[in-house]
RNA sequence: CGGGGCGUAGCGCAGCCUGGUAGCGCAUCUGGUUUGGGACCAGAGGGUCGGGUGUUCGAAUCACCCCGCCCCGACCA
């Protein structure tokens, strides 16, 4: 490609909206550009990098054993209503009606259509087991799309679906599923990652979400210091140390203004761990559905909502209004979990809790010498808290209990699930076993962010000047800088240009009438691995610079360029 | 959805407080001089100042409403 004619408009200055390192350098090298929020155009450019991905995703997917297909993007409403999922996957669900004002929606995800397709055409155990995934557009209404590719409301994903006679087919495949993503990342020359996840909307009993390791990814992860324990802080539990207090009587004390819990700690002269925490939440979905309910922690300790939606098995939980302390007896800054006229959850490491602190449930009014067990006594249970770093590890050896939780932040680029019969079977996807006997096959699915690999890559990877691709990824291998406008710089140029092509090189032929300097520039903000500089000055000494974006350079010969070229990219890749 | 910020040429910004012919840098076009790290000189094009309503002789500027964008939170593969 002659860089004359190629549409890439590169900027010198950051898009004053951009944050991450990723959006500002994908708007500025011309790989993207905003449609309207969450939606991005792929300029030549950034599709060529996309393209590359996928060409990975498609030969490791095929390579186990994985076969291509298509799903649509507009979809029945009757599938997801079948699914269950029409009511419940919320607002991030972009529902509409076409002109016989029959209900579809745009594919947040395909396991509906999938399920409906293999269900009429599955027979036979004999064609189990059987793993189809697709390369396709998806669109998810995000509350709040940012950072550029990292969180639009249209991205590109690789989405797999296998279906299995039984759960122990079901197992195999998750490994094998697995293992890919681990083959996946590491070509992609990514640090990443896997840890135990949620399943959230999606379902299913047992998930893996693949993070890659950065500073702006919007997950937080906990893992061991010392065995290979890992998961999403949704998920991940901790041992703390459980503080004890001495057994007293209910009484009430007078703690004026005192709202917040270090007030109240710092008022009475006690540990933040002797208060517990009671947070109300609205609750959408689930048996809880439109009520109101409570839920405590210790005063140090951080609830964690995604956990406590799945203690209530609700869709949505989210913190309510101060209206609505009212209808439970209560007030803002004052609650307590005792005599509450709701349902009360509490908190694993409170469950044998006494001579604690808590709200009254009055204004200016704490009480002291709460016993769960006693004063809250028709409690749940649950494990609510978010681990925090320096907890001990659960999963450890209990003996030696060496480990302790460390945290990282994380861009989740893919994610396994087990989903079990949780859409096979509403959604009917039949077959005759061995016996002759009608079963529910098994499912399980997989996803990867494949627009999104892009922001996490040059997160990853980049420095001052720009992007920096690996030869696998790069939109080009191989830029040619060519300098000033002689004839000899320009036909030596274009006779290496005609022979990289020849040899299957992507090369860029830098041949714009622009001084060196913005050339430079442009090459490295693009990150293209490979620069060949051609001017006179090289030319006459015959020592025409090769550069690597990483790193080296090196002068060699004009006749011994491409040959120097081919060697490196074989060192490279 | 709550809190904060912003919207003026393709990009980055000033002007607004204190109303009076819309500016700067980069980019673009023309001519010239340059040419190994984002050149210089001269000239030119490009704007319903996010939209609407109001106040006023007069609104980018003041008031109200709406829309869009960014950040934090809530929420979310």
């Amino acid at each position: 490609m002659r860089y004359s004619r190629f549409f890439a408009p590169t900027l010198r200055d950051d898009p004053a909206d951009a944050e991450v390192i990723s959006h500002k350098l994908l708007l500025r090298a011309g790989f993207i550009r905003r449609v309207t929020s969450g939606v991005y155009d792929f300029l030549p450019m950034g599709l060529r990098v996309l393209r590359n991905i996928e060409a990975i995703v498609r030969e490791e997917m095929t390579c186990a054993g994985a076969q291509e297909l298509l799903l649509p993007m507009v979809q029945p409403s009757e599938l997801w209503q079948k699914s269950g999922r029409w009511e419940k996957y919320g607002n991030e669900l972009l529902r509409f009606k076409d002109r016989h004002a029959h209900e579809s929606c745009l594919g947040p995800t395909h396991e509906e259509v999938i399920c409906d397709l293999v269900s009429r055409e599955l027979r036979s155990y004999k064609q189990l087991p059987m793993n189809l995934y697709q390369i396709q557009t998806k669109f998810r209404d995000e509350v709040r799309p940012r950072f550029g590719l990292m969180r639009g409301r249209e991205f590109v994903m690789k989405d797999a679906y296998s279906f299995h006679a039984d759960e122990a087919s079901l197992q195999v495949e998750y490994q094998n599923m697995f293992t890919t993503y681990q083959r996946i990342f590491n070509r992609l020359g990514l640090k990443f990652r896997a840890v135990e996840a949620d399943t959230g909307s999606i379902g299913g009993n047992q998930s893996h979400e693949f993070h890659v390791l950065a500073e702006s990814g919007e997950d937080l992860i906990a893992y061991c210091s010392h065995c290979d324990y890992a998961a999403n802080v949704e998920k991940a539990i901790s041992t703390r140390v459980i503080p004890s207090f001495d057994t007293a009587e209910l009484s009430n004390i007078s703690t004026p203004d005192m709202t917040a819990v270090e007030d109240v700690a710092k008022y009475l002269g006690v540990e933040a761990s002797q208060l517990v925490k009671t947070l109300i939440y609205q609750v959408t979905g689930g048996a809880f559905d439109g009520q109101i309910i409570a839920a405590c922690v210790r005063g140090d300790d951080s609830l964690q909502g995604v956990k406590l939606a799945r203690a209530l098995a609700a869709d949505i939980v989210e913190l309510a209004d101060d209206a609505a302390l009212k209808t439970i007896g209560s007030l803002k800054g004052f609650v307590g979990p005792q005599g509450l006229a709701c349902k009360v959850l509490i908190d694993t490491s409170l469950q044998a809790a006494v001579g604690m602190v808590a709200g009254a449930n009055k204004i200016d009014c704490h009480v002291s010498g709460l016993s769960i067990a006693r004063d809250v006594a028709d409690a749940e249970i649950a494990d609510l808290r978010e681990v925090r770093s320096d907890d001990a590890c659960s999963k450890c050896d209990s003996k030696g209990s060496e480990g302790y939780i460390k945290q990282a932040r994380g861009i989740e680029v893919g994610q396994v699930f087990s989903l079990g019969q949780q859409y096979t079977k509403p959604l009917g996807v039949l077959f005759q076993d061995q016996h002759g006997k009608r079963a529910i096959a098994t499912m399980g699915c997989y996803g990867i962010g494949v627009s999104r690999l892009i922001a996490a890559v040059i997160e990853q990877c980049h420095d001052d000047h720009g992007m920096i691709w690996p030869l696998a990824l790069a939109p080009f291998q191989v830029v040619i800088i060519t300098m000033g406008k002689s004839e000899t710089a320009m036909s030596a140029s274009e006779k290496l240009y005609q022979d990289l092509i020849e040899a299957g090189i992507e090369v860029l032929w830098d041949d714009r009438k622009e001084r060196p300097g913005v050339k430079f520039k442009d090459a490295e903000l693009m990150g293209l691995p490979i620069h060949v500089v051609i001017g006179d000055r090289g030319l006459d000494a015959d020592a025409i610079e090769v550069r690597q974006r990483a790193g080296s350079k090196q002068a060699i010969s004009m006749a011994s360029v491409a040959d120097t070229i081919h060697s490196i990219m074989a060192e490279v890749s």
